[in-house]
RNA sequence: GGCUAGGUGGCAGAGUGGUCAUGCAGCGGCCUGCAAAGCCGUGGACGCCGGUUCGAUUCCGACCCUAGCCUCCA
């Protein structure tokens, strides 16, 4: 049985469809007047990962994920561009779609757009104002009154009464309340607007949501994801919105953890974060961010550093250096999966992942099996190794690592070295047929029984990043690290 | 101040009412010309104070500390 931590009630609960068999799910997507960072990342990996998994366990998953394209900071970033809006935020959906594709991130069922949705908005907020949810300011922008919907706070646990205490003194004088948020922007000279029957302007940010998933899921849907910092106020209005409208709303809600840097939320208005392409140039592989992202459960804080990420890399080499010198065919693996000799391994890795998509405990299981598959091979079992490492790779293509042939791995080396530390400074880049040759060189002082000669030799590969293993039957392998 | 998450060994990070996390680092051994990789073994932990219990890191309560949200934010 699949549990899952629902956000609404703060606690882990079996997991059950709206209609058997089926699932619909909606996460906030991104804002695109920017490159997206490591913290962006995080969620949508946390969200392809629970998607597919559910998908694994048999369910026919509808997944929306939208994309904000209309938006304060887009106008102001797009003016500052002379560019319009649209040529401006398609770059940073192009570039989003690249750095996803990148880490291995998926594309969701459905990429609606804010401004492909306006009738649906406009639609929505009519009759909000119809069932006396949302009134007319004095500006003409459209607000809902929070006022009007008792069961206010009810996710992020907050009450009404708190909230207004709390408020920041208010400017905005076309509010009746404080609380009350912004359904319909009247646009002011010179920005992007649509018509509606309250005058030209553009949807306020909350509504957008509302409208987008019941347009792709319906009224009632399973599972509504996003950064746990949509908790308050994005996903309390938008329950606000949809719930008089639809008469019910989301069953489950999913936030996952903040991306850290130095204990303190990575964030655009902090100025502390790192796109993902920025990170990418710095790992041997996009797998590595992959594997730190996934090395903490979703819903605690993970906390970005270069430690960090050396020590992702040095967890997923271990997987590939089990890997080595295994050129499994695809039909092995399909011939494998499913029926292994450590069934219990498998089934671990499944509890693990039912268990509220823990995967560092499923992580760990995949080591499990490098050390089985490690020690199999010790013994000469050349029928287990293979075995195990079909389950192996299987297992990790769930999880979307272990996805490059073993031997490439170890040919990898990051653009910009991450290692910065005193000792061992990379001085020199050495190409492959320059490797090889040194050694070749090695090789016959070995066999000359000059040792101190063969160790220099050694030593000047290290210096470039390069580790030689000896193998039996005068075999050298090497590797970057 | 209110609300929400947390506080686990050198680092990172799962988990559990009483024999195992896992990776990196350490120590001992095997293997090796020496290494590397691997295997075997090993040390080391559960914020503080009470309570429940035969027994709590795990349950309950108070306290301390950290982060997030309460304003745009994945």
């Amino acid at each position: 049985m699949l549990r899952i931590h629902n956000s609404l009630h703060g606690r882990k609960e079996d997991f059950r469809p709206i209609h058997p068999g089926r699932v619909g799910m909606y996460v906030c997507g991104v804002t695109v007047y920017d490159y997206c960072h490591v913290g962006h990342a995080r969620c949508y990996l946390v969200f392809d990962i629970v998607q597919s998994w559910l998908r694994y366990r048999g369910y026919d998953v509808n997944y929306v994920r939208n994309i904000t394209d209309i938006d304060d900071r887009i106008i102001q970033r797009a003016a500052e561009n002379h560019e319009s809006i649209g040529v401006f935020s398609q770059r940073f959906i192009d570039a989003m779609h690249e750095d996803f594709r990148a880490l291995g991130i998926g594309q969701p069922d459905h990429e609606p757009r804010a401004t492909e949705h306006i009738p649906g908005i406009i639609a929505m907020i009519t009759r909000l104002i119809e069932l006396g949810h949302a009134y007319v300011g004095l500006d003409h922008d459209v607000l809902y009154s929070v006022s009007k919907f008792p069961e206010y706070g009810q996710l992020s646990g907050k009450r009404i009464d708190d909230l207004r205490a709390g408020a920041r003194v208010e400017v905005d004088l076309s509010k009746r309340d404080p609380l009350d948020f912004v359904l319909w922007k009247a646009a002011k000279r010179g920005e992007p607007c649509w018509p509606s029957p309250w005058g030209d302007g553009r949807p306020g940010w909350h509504i957008e949501c509302s409208a987008m998933s019941h347009a792709l899921l319906g009224a009632h849907f399973d599972l509504h994801g996003g950064g746990m910092d949509l908790k308050f106020p994005h996903h309390e209005n938008e329950i606000a919105q949809s719930v008089p409208v639809c008469g019910a709303f989301v069953n489950l809600w999913v936030h996952n953890g903040f991306v850290n840097i130095d204990n303190e939320k990575m964030s655009k208005s902090l100025g502390n974060f790192f796109t993902i392409r920025d990170v990418l140039k710095h790992v041997r592989h996009p797998e590595v961010l992959r594997m730190f992202l996934l090395s903490s459960h979703y819903r605690g804080p993970i906390n970005f550093s270069q430690v960090q990420l050396q020590q992702a890399d040095a967890a997923l080499t271990r997987l590939y250096t089990a890997m080595r010198e295994l050129p499994l065919a695809a039909a092995t693996v399909r011939a494998h999966a499913g029926q292994t000799l450590d069934g219990s391994l498998r089934q671990r890795f499944e509890e693990a992942l039912d268990d509220d998509f823990n995967t560092p405990e499923a992580l760990a299981v995949l080591q499990a099996l490098a050390r089985e598959l490690n020690a199999a091979r010790v013994r000469s079992e050349p029928g287990r190794v293979e075995s195990l490492a079909a389950e192996l790779r299987a297992l990790a293509s769930l999880l979307g690592v272990l996805q490059v042939p073993a031997e490439q791995w170890f040919r990898f080396t990051a653009q910009i070295p991450l290692e910065v530390q005193s000792g061992s400074p990379r001085t020199t880049q050495l190409d492959e047929a320059q490797i090889e040759a040194l050694i070749a060189a090695r090789q016959a002082a070995r066999k000359a029984g000059d040792f101190a000669a063969a160790d220099r030799i050694r030593a000047q590969l290290a210096a470039a990043g390069v580790l030689l293993e000896d193998k039996p039957g005068g075999v050298t392998s090497w590797k970057r690290v």
